[in-house]
DNA sequence: CTGTTAGCGCCTTCAA
DNA sequence: TTGAAGGCGCTAACAG
């Protein structure tokens, strides 16, 4: 039924303001001289047809969209929600449209996204956290970077290395190697010999990257290889639940859980809690990103921060403001001592 | 320093193609015969060059641009991320894009987003969550969804009523009223007479619709009014606890907190911890949405469930698929009986 | 200070 | 099955 109203045009409120829509044009832009009168008449117009402008007629004449992309898994995973807020806020002082894209973490959604995005000429894309180390991915990767480069327009890492052979895009870089270190360190510290690693998806940028760092840093405390348990969730609550479900129902020994992400960890608070396991009593947990609600679970969880915010602002910057390839690095990843990790019971 | 070269366009895959830009055009659009061996030279320009359309010229002869705004106080609220997820799950199967737009619960930021994806021509807009109830905010919100409407767009409300003298736009309705009823109720059964309800903004429909929830089921069950204390917060975790500490410290008597959301019914859990009152041996407390990580924190919260991805699926599919005014329900809330809330204690 | 003109990249008639 | 031509709404020269 919908009979669409050819929408209003510039023209339109040129000829009900009796003047040409150059004019039209120069006044809603503002940057040349125009006449208070004229100016006037022309506004009336405008609010009289509640005109608004058509940014696809202007983004074909410069080639912009006044849209910026933020590629990430989740937006209702924590780490992902509050790096995209760091980005927004950078875009709300703009005239900048953030469009957040929820991949699921399927790689092929993110090169679908990004196909999308560079259809639309988004003035900049960001990806956010891990991604596949798959060499088709990150050779398609390297093609929508220059691709977004041909463009005047940018694709950014925030989180993630740079696939190899790219010069066209820019990075955020944040210590993940560094930040497991930081906890393994902590737990060896307190003398936990024995530690169940709660990893992420394989063929992963940030698993790797995180199961290295707590790997090396227990190879220099000491800690056996054999003596850390690794096991490979989805870095959801549930996962980290049913992970630490099945290792205590095989009966393995360990006396600290190192989760690579905060939200496993929660999950891993729930499993012992049910489980009638003590925490910090007799089992550590720490986790990693510290996201917001870390502080409130009990007990309140020890992990590592990571400066999502910040990573996401930066990227941001990166983004609208230097427009070419370059780099930052988000500030240090810091130990937030809480109440979930204690020193091990010597049994 | 970036010397942007000129994008390539259809032409230039036409000529290296060896055919007009009209063909290209029908075989990138496959929706008209073309020979499957021009077909194949064209595919193989369009991969040479990695061509990609322009939206934007596409948008300017269609008045459609692919894009879905999706408006919400802040993305890194649970609540809003998860309606944002439910909204994404509709459109992932679609060649739309979901934006997202944070406005920090300003309503003006509102209003300027609404405008901004009027500019970008969205094909449908989706507001989340309260709005403001201010005569002139809902004024504009009418003007704006005459202007969607006109544009062949359509504005939907989701979880937020619709402004009086508005029938361009759609709705999903949530039983805002009810879910505060449900809890009020269940606290009464409980045997709790004197509560606590923490309040969002003011001038806030939800904050309305809310109130008058708890308040009419407090009286139904002979719960005098001066007994149930009212408090305003900003609906984050840290305003509910600054709220109860002040009630505490101010030594307000009450054996029940009724959070008008779970962000700060956690919040109270926290302040209540810190005072080293007992939950809910001492004081019980329940919100409202059921975020994920309700189930949790310690004591598990008692809450009132919202379907806060159906509500966004839902506002998704009148958007995309109906394209014009009406209405859905989302599905009736329900009370979620977890740790938090127990019998009064009887001193 | 203001009007005229010529496209931006694509799609859609209309012809061939 | 394909090509040619016009125009979607706006802005950037170029005149005046």
């Amino acid at each position: 039924m919908v009979i669409t109203e050819r929408q209003t045009t510039l023209n339109d409120v040129a000829s009900r303001a009796g003047v040409s829509p150059a004019t039209v044009s120069r006044v809603l832009n503002g940057n040349y001289p125009v006449a208070t009168s004229t100016r006037d008449r022309v506004l009336e117009a405008v609010r009289h047809y509640d005109y608004v402008l058509n940014v696809h007629a202007r983004a074909l004449i410069h080639a912009q969209s006044g849209i910026l992309g933020v590629i990430l898994a989740d937006v209702s995973d924590p780490f992902f929600s509050e790096v995209a807020r760091g980005v927004q806020s950078v875009t709300a002082q703009t005239d900048l449209l953030a469009v957040i894209c929820n991949t699921g973490s399927d790689p092929d959604q993110e090169l679908k996204y990004l196909n999308l995005l560079r259809t639309h000429r988004a003035d900049a894309v960001i990806l956010v956290g891990a991604g596949s180390e798959h060499p088709r991915i990150q050779g398609e990767l390297v093609r929508h970077a220059e691709g977004l480069a041909r463009q005047g327009s940018l694709l950014v890492f925030c989180g993630r290395p740079l696939p190899g052979g790219t010069t066209a895009a820019g990075a955020v870089d944040v210590d993940n190697h560094g930040a497991t270190e930081l906890a393994m360190v902590h737990l060896a510290r307190l003398g936990h010999r024995r530690i169940l690693y709660l990893a992420g998806p394989p063929a992963n940028t940030t698993t790797t990257a995180r199961l290295a760092g707590a790997l090396g840093a227990a190879k220099k405390r000491r800690i056996a290889r054999r003596d850390v348990t690794v096991r490979a969730g989805d870095l959801s609550r549930r996962s980290g639940q049913e992970l630490v479900e099945e290792a205590l129902s095989e009966g393995l020994d360990f006396t600290a859980v190192l989760a690579s992400n905060d939200l496993m960890a929660i999950g891993a608070l729930v499993a012992l809690r049910r489980a009638g396991i003590g925490v910090p009593d007799q089992v550590s947990v720490v986790g990693i990103d510290d996201i917001p609600i870390a502080a409130d679970v009990t007990p309140a969880l020890t992990t590592v921060r990571l400066p999502m915010e910040e990573m996401g602002a930066a990227a941001a910057k990166l983004a609208v403001q230097e427009r070419m390839p370059g780099s930052r690095s988000a500030p240090p990843v810091q130990l937030i001592e809480r109440e979930s990790a204690a020193p091990a019971r010597t049994d």
